[in-house]
DNA sequence: GTGTAAAGTTACCGACTAGTAACATTCGTT
DNA sequence: AACGAATGTTACTAGTCGGTAACTTTACAC
């Protein structure tokens, strides 16, 4: 009856509330096979627990594709601001987002941006969770704009829009490329390209 | 028993041979509401027919997917050099493909890149639409980088492979950005930074 | 030890899925 | 008229899915 039986792959070394196991063993399935791929069984079994535990931990399926998409939107916010908090500068905090991002995207299992890839696997339904996506992305523009009317663009929003398409663009690059020569390698060297221009002559004829 | 009775929503103005009906429903609904959200049963009642026939034309719902990302493939390439041939200049062609890109995004109903959105979905297993998809996104790498190094690019890779992230992450935004608004109307004025930053003093000191 | 809360077990429901068998019908060609 | 190919119709299999009911077992607190 211990945990560590054999049962659960992924029941190993995880926290001890069945609630917490789910919860860990669905966001590692959801990001490495998809949300529509991974059923209720998987995931139960895959924690070392069975299916009644799942819904007493969870309003259903969609309640935890829900709380997925909010514990990865809070992590994301939370890597940024680690990324971001050794450097004064907001070119240098838009420079080693990039070249963190380039890290995580490559260092990790998951192919492609999970919320992205959320919204592909549940569109056409108003899923709850699409909401949040959208929001969320809002969210990160704006974020963009902001650090790069901060580094002194004279267009903060055509800059910090170029850097998100960029962003997505490399993590869209890990879906269909090996990682060891994704065009997402390109991304810091692309990135200065950009800030060069629009960071050119900052305080120079105003 | 006319086709033209209503049970079909799709089916009005379709090819008249059951098979081309088929596809171009799938393709549709495909797009529209995603590859695992659609069943065999609901592209046969739009197509106006009924599962038999479909089995009659098609071997599964996975060799009709490989035959819908095929097609896929094949219009793009002929979209590609539509857009391509009033241009001579290479510099005119990139730019022309990232305007004709946008226009083509915000019209079409279908959010990202189905290709992109096909590999999300149909990813973990190793299914055989997927290598297509892979080696079609290999291919518009090496488009651009032929075209980049047409154009006088000192690192015609480099320069391909940020077009190529600017595409894909134009497509992203489309996802969960409303398509009036969205990040990829500043995709053309990237691209721009980018051509001119690369193709500099193309002639000057070599 | 006893009570209580958390978790495990088994069995089930209804809906949906891809795919098939057997048969009936339409339609164009000759 | 007749033939054959394409298509429609109905019914079915077997599996999976999300979700639930009823009950048993464990573990911890007092």
């Amino acid at each position: 009856m211990n945990r560590s039986k054999a049962q659960g792959e992924l029941a190993q070394a995880m926290p001890l509330r069945v609630r917490d196991r789910i919860f860990a063993t669905a966001r590692e399935l959801f990001s490495r096979q998809g949300i529509r791929a991974v059923g209720v069984d998987a995931i139960t079994c895959g924690a070392g627990t069975n299916k009644m535990s799942f819904y007493r931990s969870f309003a259903s399926k969609d309640a935890l594709i829900c709380e997925c998409v909010r514990a990865q939107q809070a992590e994301y916010w939370q890597w940024w601001a680690e990324v971001v908090a050794p450097y004064a500068d907001p070119r240098a905090q838009i420079e080693a987002l990039f070249a963190a991002s380039v890290r995580r995207g490559c260092e990790s299992n998951a192919a492609g941006c999970s919320l992205n890839n959320a919204a592909v696997e549940l569109r056409e339904a108003q899923h709850p969770a699409i909401e949040l996506v959208r929001a969320h992305k809002a969210d990160v523009r704006r974020r963009f704009a902001l650090l790069a009317g901060a580094a002194g663009a004279a267009d903060a929003e055509a800059l910090g829009d170029a850097l998100l398409l960029l962003l997505e663009g490399g993590a869209a690059s890990l879906l269909t490329f090996d990682r060891t020569d994704a065009p997402v390698h390109g991304l810091q060297a692309a990135v200065h390209v950009l800030l060069d221009a629009h960071l050119r002559t900052p305080t120079r004829d105003a």
